[in-house]
DNA sequence: CACCGTTAAGTTTTT
DNA sequence: CTTAACGGTG
């Protein structure tokens, strides 16, 4: 048996084996699913002699197609760096670029980020004296990629079959905002895929090419995929059909950006020759964290089932950790991780995750104050910041002469007196001429006396023929052969960006210098990590690639901060989920919505919360948390009481705040999850009373209510004589009442 | 045109 | 409590 194989169990191994035909791996969390995937492509290569060219194997995020890329690498002797392993946008960026001619493209179109999009929906919208008061341009995005998630596209031949109101305001809008894009020579994130469905749709001549190519079609998190990414794969292997797709339906936890869980039902459908095969052995967790998860999973209705299992020890018991607020959760945390440290578990294996960014914060605080290295993972993304969308603006203006959007974004930054009025002028022009912004002012800086009517200034006269020279000469540098980077340094300071800046003396103008300057590294860094650098290529990395994974190359031991859905697909010794807690996990949007699908996400959601951990998992919840300014009493999650006792302990921690905390002690509460407790007692941390109050009407509280009938509470806040709680009813409609003056009876 | 004050709203975000 | 976005004023 060849080496690679003999590192696989059974399954993965037929997994690797099954080389011709549709195969479906179903793989649970930590079942080995990378490295089967990646033993099977190395396989394709060097036992079945699949030339590296003909493999196309796709995935949701560059991190993914990155670990995957290097790992095939130390794999396959021969030439991996033939092989296609990308993301599905990256992928449809490529064809597109070289296909652009047969849609009605040019190949250095702009790719649109959802800000850009959201720019561009904004000017449609005013057009019709529609303000972002009346409409947010939100609506109108979600539902432009509700269409570009099903696959339609401008000019679709089956029209029908989306069953769309052709009379909707908002289709309008669509078809406008798509107009808008294609005159801009852009494209957004959907409409490369939408884009590539389109091309091959029209063109099967061009689709043959492709479908002659990739000969073994491998996709990663199929779980993820949306319906246009489903129709794309159908279209490019249902000829060879050499197509294996991986993937866990209880890890889906985008179906709100469009992940439909028909494409793993309708799989079979799709090739009834289809081989399924389940990865079920679990090598990450402790036993267990394996079976708490799995019985916590089992409750959701919507999925195939699969029975995880670990020949891994049993481990510790999951660890239930009530806490007095947000507060001291974060002490919790900190202690505890002190603590392991000292044992000598390291910080750099340890994460925490919340269920929203905005809770990042206060566990930030406490580990700054305790000296503890961290690193936020999201959070804010350097390619966001106004100083790098304005310079990427510009560098886009050269590389696409067409893209008004970012021309109008830097026509006046810094402001050279090309105001609104200005820039209402040369609008009027370009619609009558059919030209962009970029282009018009090139024409009206060489025809200037044929543009008198404008009545054009002359610091503007100058202004725009500044601009529009400095521009030529960076597109004659770019086609020369200038370095990226060159022509980028050339801008930031022929345009005075870099000179406004400098000439403010603020902390925040610094800052923006020194990103600038970060900036600049970057595009060196693309430049030596990229056979044929361009400005082009640079753009479409930056788009394309948010993974702002600084390298800084040293381990500080930081414990790693993150929401969890940035978690999927990683793995840590000690993990604390924070929050947990009605209305935050599940959310309380997920409740609100009338069927069980928004709660079976959220505990999938869970789910892969759990399964990150590899040791030691705490889940940790306050009994009081600010939230919105106020202090709000949820109550445990419903989550944790749908893990079986046997699995976990529960204890509380956290010191006495003083007698105005608000919790009175005679109150009897919490009694229906009164499990055994364990009280730490530390010089810091005294225990908290067993039962720790804050009201009667805890959150999942069944009621009556005289008037409305029978209900439950979501939601509580105040104590005392100020207590609210908001009651949803069985017709479905929530209720807002003082405890003090409402007929509530507890059931 | 830039700044300030008011107001409203408030998940998750691989691309 | 925050943040973003709008409208009014200097």
């Amino acid at each position: 048996m060849k080496e690679v194989l003999k590192n696989l169990n059974e399954e993965q191994r037929s997994a690797v084996l099954h080389t011709t035909g549709p195969l479906m791996i179903l793989a649970g969390a930590g079942s080995g699913k990378t490295r089967t995937l990646v033993t099977k492509i190395s396989y394709l290569i060097e036992t079945v002699g699949v030339s590296p060219f003909k493999v196309l194997a796709l995935t949701f995020s560059n991190k993914a197609a990155r670990e995957m890329r290097d790992r095939i690498s130390t794999q396959v002797s021969s030439d991996a760096g033939a092989l296609s392993v990308t993301t599905f946008h990256a992928f449809c960026a490529r064809v597109l670029r070289s296909e652009a001619q047969y849609i009605g493209l040019s190949r250095n179109f702009t790719i649109y980020d959802t800000s850009e999009s959201k720019a561009v929906i904004k000017q449609v919208l005013s057009r019709h004296g529609i303000s972002t008061k009346e409409l947010s341009p939100f609506e109108v995005m979600n539902y432009n990629e509700g269409l570009n998630n099903l696959g339609y596209y401008v000019g679709i031949d089956n029209e029908e079959e989306f069953d769309l109101d052709r009379s909707d305001p908002f289709f309008t809008y669509y078809n406008e905002y798509n107009a808008e894009l294609r005159k801009s020579n852009a494209v957004d994130f959907g409409g490369l895929i939408t884009g590539v469905i389109h091309l091959f749709e029209k063109f099967p001549d061009v689709l043959k090419k492709y479908v002659e190519r990739f000969e073994y079609i491998l996709v990663d998190e199929y779980q993820d995929t949306n319906r246009a990414q489903f129709k794309l794969l159908n279209m490019l292997s249902k000829e060879k059909r050499n197509i294996c797709v991986v993937g866990d339906e209880d890890q889906s936890i985008y179906s709100w950006r469009g992940a439909d869980i028909r494409n793993i039902l309708e799989f079979e459908e799709n090739y009834p020759e289809v081989q399924v095969l389940k990865l079920e052995q679990n090598y990450r967790s402790s036993r267990n964290i394996i079976e708490a998860a799995s019985s916590v999973i089992s409750r959701n209705i919507h999925r195939k089932g699969k029975e995880m299992w670990t020949s891994n020890p049993t481990g510790d018991e999951i660890e239930v950790v009530e806490c007095f607020n947000e507060k001291e959760e974060a002490e919790f945390i900190t202690k505890t991780i002190l603590d392991l440290s000292k044992e000598g578990h390291s910080t750099r294996e340890m994460a925490v995750f919340y269920r929203t960014n905005a809770q990042s914060r206060t566990l930030e605080d406490q580990l700054r104050r305790a000296n503890i290295p961290y690193r936020v993972v999201g959070g804010v993304k350097f390619y966001e910041r106004k100083e790098i969308k304005d310079m990427l603006a510009y560098l886009r203006v050269v590389v696409n002469e067409k893209d008004s959007l970012a021309y109008s974004r830097i026509v006046n930054v810094p402001s050279r007196g090309i105001g609104a009025t200005t820039l209402r002028k040369l609008e009027t022009v370009a619609v009558r001429d059919g030209l962009s912004l970029p282009q018009v002012v090139e024409t009206i800086v060489d025809n200037l006396s044929n543009y008198k009517d404008l009545k054009l200034s002359a610091k503007v006269r100058s202004s725009l023929s500044m601009l529009s020279n400095m521009f030529m000469e960076a597109r004659l540098s770019d086609s020369s052969g200038k370095s990226p980077v060159e022509i980028y340094e050339g801008i930031l300071h022929e345009s005075g960006y870099w000179d406004s800046l400098k000439a403010r003396k603020d902390y925040e103008s610094q800052a923006r210098l020194e990103n600038l300057e970060e900036l600049s590294s970057a595009i060196k860094q693309y430049e030596s990590s990229t056979e044929k650098p361009s400005l082009g290529g640079f753009l479409e990395t930056v788009t394309l690639d948010t993974s702002n994974e600084e390298d800084t190359g040293q381990d500080l031991g930081e414990v790693s901060l993150m929401t969890i859905h940035g978690a999927k697909g990683l793995e840590f010794n000690h993990v604390f989920l924070t929050g947990v807690e009605e209305n935050i996990f599940p959310s309380i949007r997920s409740l609100e919505e009338s069927q069980d699908f928004g709660l079976e996400e959220e505990r999938r959601l869970f789910y892969v919360a759990m399964t990150r951990a590899m040791e030691k998992l705490f889940i940790c919840f306050a009994q009081g948390r600010m939230l919105y300014g106020q202090l709000k009493f949820n109550g445990p999650s419903r989550f944790i009481n749908e893990i079986p006792n046997k699995y976990y302990h529960w204890k509380k921690v956290g010191k006495i705040t003083g007698s105005s905390s608000g919790f009175s002690n005679d109150n009897n509460e919490y009694d229906d999850f009164n499990q055994e407790c364990e009280f730490e007692d530390d010089e810091k941390t005294f225990m908290v009373s067993k039962n720790a109050p804050a009201s009667k009407f805890n959150t999942g509280a069944k009621v009556i209510h005289s008037l409305y009938g029978e209900g439950s509470v979501i939601n509580s806040e105040g104590t005392g004589q100020d207590e609210k709680v908001t009651i949803k009813f069985k017709d479905g409609v929530n209720k807002k009442f003082m405890v003090k003056f409402a007929p509530l009876t507890l059931i």
